[in-house]
Formats: C-alpha cells, structure tokens, sequence
DNA sequence: TTAGTTTGTAACAAAAATGTAACATTTAAA
DNA sequence: TTTAAATGTTACATTTTTGTTACAAACTAA
C-alpha cells in the first residue's frame, strides 16, 4: 500500500473517478462529500495526504484547512487544494493557509498523480538521512553508490534495495516475509526462494577477497548482517 | 552551494514552501519553528542569514534581533523579517532593531529570493555567484551560456535547464519524478520517457571528444552528474 | 548414522528499463 | 507568411534485471 488519501469534494463524478485511479494507483482511498463530514471522517481514517476542494456547500476549503492545522496530530498534513479559481492571489492566500500545493480544475489524472508524488515526497523526505554504514560497509542514499573497504561496488537495483533494508538495523534477523514486505514494492507475489537467490547474488557482489562474509544465514529464520 | 540560510518561523507550511525552493536555488536551509529552538540551533548552523518570522509562539521576531545583536559572532547576520503586519510604523521599529529587509506576508517566491540576493550581497559582495560550476562545466545564469573546457557549448532551452538543474547538486541522484517536477515547472503533463528522450540531447550536446560522459544513468532510479 | 528439511548455486527465459532514431506537432524567428 | 528550431511522442533494438527452476550442498533431529 502506498499510502491513504482522503477526497473532500462535493461532486460524486470527481471522487469516483480520482478514487478509482487512486486505488489502482496502490492508494487507500476514503471520501466525504462536505466539509463537516469530512473533519470527521478524517480522524477516523489518518490518512497522509488530503485532497480538498475550494468550494463545498458547508465550509470552504480554506476553513477547513485552518480548522485542520489546529489540531495537533494533523499539522503536518499535506493538503492539495482542488479548485476551479486559478488566479495568483488566490493561490498565495491559499499556501498561506497552510495548503502545500494546488490543483485547477479540470485537471488530468496524470497531473494531479504528479502533484501527489512530489508533496508526498516532499513531506517525507526519506533521502534527507545521511549514508548508511556497517563496518567498512557505506552506502550512500543520494548519489546511490555503495563502497566496501572504500572502493565502488556495483549493485543492481533490488541489490541495492536490500542492502539499504539491512543496513538500517545491521545485525538484527530478518524473516524471508519480512524482507518481502520491505524490499519489494507493493505486495507483488515472489516465490520467498526468490529471496534466497538475491541474497546469494548481493552476497557475490559485496564480497571482496581476503574479507569476511557480511551476511548472515539464520536457518529457519531468515538472514542479517553480521 | 550558494550559502546558508535558517527560518525561524512556526507555520510548517511556508517553511517547507520557502526550504523547498530555497534548497533548489542552491542554498542549504535549516529552520526551527519556535525563537528559543531557534536561538539555539542558529550557532550550531552558523548561517550566512535568517528568515525571521515577527509573530512567534515564544519570543517576537524583535525580540530575537535584539538578542542576537548582542552575539558578537552574529552582529553582522543580515536578518530578513517576514510579518504580515505591513504598517510603516512597524517597518521603522523593525529596521531600528536591525532587521535588514522585510517582506509581508503574502508574498512570492520569488520576491523572496530577490531580497535574499540583494541582502547577501550586501553583506558579502563576493558569496553571491550565478555560476554554476562543476569539473570543466560552467553555466552562467546570466548571459545563460554553458562552457565546457572553457569552449562554449549551444544548449537548446530544455536542454539548459536540465542541466542547470543537475548542477545545483551534482552527483545527487534525481528520479525522473523529480525532475519533471522541477525541470518542468508549469506542464507536468509530459510522459516520462520524455525525461530520457532530452537527457540524450543533453548528453550529446555536453558531449566533448576525448573527454569522460557527465551523466551518469542509475538504471530504475534516475540520473545524475558525475 | 539416516531421512527430511533448509539453503546455496547456476542456468535460463521472461520482463523491464534504457538508448536511439525518426516523426509529427508546436513554437519562435525572419 | 515561410522557415527553422524546439519539443513531445512513438517504435524498436539493446542491455540489464528479475523470477523461477532444478539440483547440489549443508544442516537438523531422531
């Protein structure tokens, strides 16, 4: 699952069609068709993104939003703001009011994907942490490069992927389910031998000679780093 | 990088805005969202200005000022205040309390960032560059020229700022997501492959004989100089 | 020890990502 | 207007990555 998106909008045709593309998009989508609804379903849902329209017959946009800020827990929510004004001033009022991003309708899917991506990425910053390191293990998030013993190694992408997993509790065990929910995107169905032979290759690749083997075999439970 | 900049300023919402795009201009941001946090993390990021929010929770944006004037190792900070108060009386209070620039809220990036620049280069004539540069690449944000081993090369417009957008952070590796997002501000309806289709132009462009490929491909995650 | 289970390894086919050229459309310039 | 430049898209070739299988090797418990 990708994340949970809740949809403020009056209009059923919208919802239905963005909560559809969402959903096939990976998202957890939920809905209400007017503001008072909506501050209430919200709660309930703890979604980590909002998508809100300018106009509904009860509350604006821009009511809601500042009733939203007030409250502790969703602060920090992203908000995208759906609406059909498109003029300069409006938006500045509007960031002032703590949304993150805009959206003039009519939209195309596409874009309004774009728009969730980067504001999801933006409140998220996950590459903001600094490299990775295991003994003479470094892996570097932002350029993606891995060094071992400070020479360049070349990993392939879910190489890469597993290793980062690792490295962020380097000795604790982990489960072949484990590792699937992780490393893998979205609950894609792989044989869990499937694992078994991605270690054997990142094993292959981050060993260099006269050095010690990195991973860990736990038979029964999984593997680690050691 | 082109200096160091930190906001104490408690609306989440316009720290991230003005971070985001600050840190995308080429600056490296920290901020706090509350004076007394602030006062502290500002000596540990030594920064080269700050963006000071007049209406805190704790301390008033003066109040601050007035404190870190007393700092010897602060006296010369440019300091920019942002209020939403827009009175001229305030203003005069303000600049007595050696705020160097104000900006009332709302406002747009990129009066923002004039400012920033004037201040800056104010304070330290020489800190300020519009050149980006990285081995034998140079782009000049002026006359909009790149040169390469000092010989100038012909970008086409997209071709030019995709370029200067990898040069903020070279070596940084950017997803094709954040790229469009950035380098293609206003239609982020474009298919991705696009992406690729013009870093190929890029790379053609750029491309001198006898000398190594600046961009580098990290097959499922993007590109980056190198 | 043996039988049964778990893991390591190599090979292979399928799928995915990327590079490249060609083409159509839009935009800017002369 | 005509012409050239810039842009987005598509199609196809090429390379890389991935999942799966089959079998060998290692381990465990009785």
């Amino acid at each position: 699952m990708n994340g949970k998106i809740f949809i403020i909008e009056d209009e059923p045709s919208i919802i239905q069609l963005v909560q559809h593309n969402l959903e096939k998009n990976g998202f957890l989508v939920s809905s209400s068709l007017n503001g008072n609804d909506g501050l209430k379903e919200l709660k309930k849902f703890q979604p980590d993104l909002l998508l809100l329209d300018w106009m509904l017959p009860d509350l604006s946009g821009i009511e809601i939003c500042k009733n939203i800020r007030k409250d502790n827990s969703f602060k920090n929510l992203p908000v995208i703001m759906l609406t059909a004004k498109g003029e300069e001033e409006d938006k500045i009022k509007g960031l002032d009011s703590g949304v993150d991003d805009y959206l003039t309708k009519p939209f195309s899917f596409n874009e309004l994907m774009a728009r969730i991506k980067a504001v999801l990425r933006r409140s998220n910053p996950n590459t903001v942490s600094d490299n990775l390191e295991f003994e003479d293990l470094v892996l570097d998030r932002i350029e993606k490069r891995v060094y071992r013993d400070k020479k360049e190694i070349q990993l392939g992408p879910t190489e890469f992927r597993l290793l980062e997993f690792f490295l962020v509790n380097p000795k604790r065990v982990y489960s072949r389910d484990q590792i699937l929910e992780n490393v893998w995107p979205n609950n894609i169905n792989v044989e869990s031998r499937t694992i078994d032979v991605h270690i054997r290759r990142l094993r292959k690749s981050i060993n260099i000679q006269n050095k010690k083997e990195l991973i860990r075999t736990v038979r029964s439970s999984g593997y680690s780093l050691i």
